[in-house]
DNA sequence: CAGGCATCGGGATACGGTTCCCGAGTCGAC
DNA sequence: GTCGACTCGGGAACCGTATCCCGATGCCTG
């Protein structure tokens, strides 16, 4: 009956030939009826494509469509490790929003590699992604910077976009979007909870040296210990990845060679889960005999004994306000307002204090503040 | 210079005829380079490629590549919430896998809305992905069988295939893969581990009445009261969603109702972290007072205080299994295999109880084994 | 030196949609 | 009754890549 060739072995996949053949219309009706386009079309044509569309059980075919420039638009999630809450929790907010608009969301995983953030890049500019999300933080090494920027380019040549999430903004004139939190200012607030408590000795595990993320909690922890007239005792701190395993080891450590802290001060949740557990081991209760705070607000902390007081961050908030930022950008865009407006963007999400049960005033000091609110500032 | 129009706003995306005409060479032989087709090309005319296909930065484009039938494999997660730590696992064994293979991967959120969930579907049937893998417990509503059975024809019909992670398998014989864990036994071995610890008052909290995990945990539950010749106390059943908020509340209405249980028995590490919060908010220690087991072992089982015993499922692994199974079937039905082999085929992976320390044996009875593996077993 | 074979380049076509553009039909108005 | 405007259907030209198939060259052999 059908001319189209049948190839035998694979499935013979129903095209709009077959629909338009069926239906005894033409192919352009087909599509204008399935598109949704406003040119006009009677309903008796329609209703006739409607009936056969069910009884063939067709499907568009997306990469024809993207093909001829009707394609849905995506966004690609590059992420280090998806089962690291703080990212999970980012990337929901990225899918949410996108599904919210129609989207789709391509994921990729890195495990920190940066040969295998190159080949994701690379495609997702293939598959002609609307822009290509990397989330976490940045290890600062050789040329990161310039890493990025020919991202940035190379996708912005293809009317791509990179947006970064949680990773400080790039230097120079870089068509990039930065989604960013206060972190040094969440780490001063945190640290000052711990100062005005009255704690002195804190025992301070902003997490691991290199990573951007880290680098701004000690800078925030410092700037407190300064503002308290704390002199920073290197001594007291220990770096390493962000994980339980360091927690653990760098408190058992300290135990040994710095006992006297009164306060642990960890650059994540789960390093003071870590911390946590090295003190227990060794027969201190928490926050009796020590006291602990987090850092990034993920279910654990509520879910730790005692509830851990730490830092909130709006990790899925952060991933709306990515999607939405490139989707508008976009939609201007189509306005060929291009070239008019900077590249570059850079928004700042507010952090806060979240007290729970993991911190007890020190007997020599009496507490003064309970929590601190930073600022949410959005810059450009 | 270039003859091909250039729309004037939108970006001009460098084409492969853009390629061979700055090369000299046609389209053909440029494609033949880069496809990486094993037609006889000259030194000469391919390197000539390579140099311009970098001076110009071109990509392929993935759609167009995709209807000349030669695209990336993609598969396409469906996912009711990204944050619950078990399917984050899951999904990542199946990007893993996914990536080794050179697949790509597409996540939705169903947020278990079955509406969305039949749109995903749909999405994804249109952009012809390799196979849609669904994760997580069903709900045993209404026409579940029948929902499920005509996502799976309906993506068979197209050339692609349904698998079903951490669900039981469908009836009949619809063309999908199911890939599963062996949850009754795991919930009958850690209900053994407290009935041979001497427990005998033991409040159970399966998760929801309606989900398939939590019916299959409660039944292995119930087979190993039996098995113990301890009869089965509804009043110590409370059923609920697989949250904290659940596991609180169930121990606290249990404590005024029912206050003699010695042990809890929870259908998930994070509901026996909600009861564990209840007992110690009501003064009571775990495991002195009242002992606690989990199901899932999320890395949360071993953060806890005391650490959780629990059921470990290899979630991870399932998913990397899932990935291969349809992998494999695809290639050996490029081998025109089609038609002979069943099309549905259930995998189902063991696991088995990890011993921590929310258990202690009651007073009253001795203790008697102390870890059960239950077998893995591999049917068709 | 002629013929045959292996090597390699290129034109044309297919993949499955969308959309431009033209033409046929209908209807109202003058 | 004729003409213009408006409605709506269809043929055909793309979108960017892979590949079939044919033809042109070069080399080896007899």
């Amino acid at each position: 009956m059908s001319q189209r060739k049948t190839t035998g072995d694979a499935v013979a996949r129903v095209t709009i030939r077959d629909v338009a053949e069926r239906a005894g219309v033409s192919v352009a009706s087909v599509s204008r009826v399935l598109s949704g386009s406003n040119y006009p079309v009677s309903d008796t044509v329609r209703s006739r494509v409607m009936q056969v569309v069910r009884d063939l059980d067709y499907v568009t075919n997306a990469h024809a469509r993207s093909l001829a420039g009707m394609g849905t638009p995506t966004v690609a999630i590059l992420i280090n490790n998806v089962t690291a809450a703080a990212f999970a929790h980012i990337a929901k907010g990225v899918e949410g929003a996108a599904t919210l608009r129609g989207w789709l969301s391509l994921v990729g995983t890195t495990g920190d590699d940066p040969e295998r953030e190159l080949a994701l890049v690379d495609l997702m500019r293939q598959q002609g992604v609307a822009a290509v999300v990397l989330l976490g933080g940045a290890y600062d090494h050789d040329g990161y910077q310039l890493r990025m920027a020919r991202f940035a380019r190379s996708l912005d040549a293809v009317g791509s976009h990179l947006v970064l999430v949680g990773r400080p903004p790039l230097q120079g004139d870089v068509p990039a979007t930065t989604v960013d939190y206060d972190n040094e200012s969440g780490a001063y607030a945190m640290a000052g909870h711990l100062l005005s408590a009255g704690h002195r000795r804190i025992l301070t595990l902003p997490g691991p040296a290199e990573l951007s993320t880290a680098q701004g909690r000690l800078n925030g922890a410092r700037r407190a210990f300064e503002a308290y007239g704390v002199p920073f005792d290197r001594g007291l701190l220990r770096q390493g990845p962000y994980d339980e395993a360091y927690g653990y080891a760098a408190v058992d450590a300290a135990l040994h060679e710095t006992p006297d802290f009164t306060a642990v001060l960890a650059g994540s949740d789960i390093v003071a889960a870590g911390a946590m557990q090295a003190l227990r081991a060794a027969g201190l209760r928490v926050p009796e005999d020590v006291s602990i705070t987090g850092y990034d607000d993920i279910p654990l902390a509520s879910q730790l004994t005692p509830q851990l007081t730490t830092v909130h961050v709006p990790y899925e908030e952060m991933g709306r306000v990515a999607l939405h930022a490139v989707a508008d950008r976009r939609k201007s865009a189509g306005a060929e307002a291009r070239r008019t407006g900077p590249n570059a963007e850079h928004l700042v999400l507010g952090t806060h204090v979240v007290v729970r049960n993991s911190v007890r005033s020190s007997k020599r000091y009496p507490r003064v503040t309970a929590s601190v609110r930073t600022a949410t500032k959005v810059s450009r």
